[in-house]
DNA sequence: AGCATGACGCCTA
DNA sequence: ATAGGCGCCATGC
């Protein structure tokens, strides 16, 4: 799994920014790093977290605030668990209060590609 | 190179 | 609000 020039790192770097008690999601992230497509490649890098870094992988949810399937944690439970010590409210149906915790990251300060004159443009 | 998959997101019925 | 389909982009076979 190679990274993707720091994608993953950039990923960990603003997962690590999302305060207690607060949510965000992969398009959020991947808008951040100025690529909302890159929403699955998001995921696909959190996925690939190495245990050790300190990312707070649990407080990122899809768009709608719902928890993901059966991962690494053992269960969407054990997220919900993790959040709900940080005081993080759901809803009835399962899902974040998005509302009421969806923190938007900013976007990245330093970008992947700084250069590019668009030689041939 | 081609096909299938996925911790996603948006559009349409 | 729910279900199905399509698009994106990187990975794995």
């Amino acid at each position: 799994m190679e990274d993707i020039s720091g994608f993953n790192a950039r990923v960990y770097a603003l997962v690590r920014l999302v305060p207690e008690g607060k949510v965000t999601s992969y398009g959020a992230l991947a808008a951040a790093l100025g690529d909302p497509r890159k929403a699955r490649e998001v995921g696909w890098a959190l996925k690939a977290t190495p245990e050790g870094l300190d990312v707070p992988c649990h407080r990122v949810v899809n768009r709608e605030g719902a928890l993901s399937g059966g991962w690494a944690f053992g269960g969407p439970e054990v997220q919900r668990h993790l959040l709900e010590l940080e005081d993080v409210r759901f809803l009835p149906d399962g899902r974040v209060d998005m509302v009421r915790h969806f923190w938007r990251p900013e976007p990245a300060l330093s970008r992947p590609k700084p250069e590019s004159q668009s030689p041939l443009l």
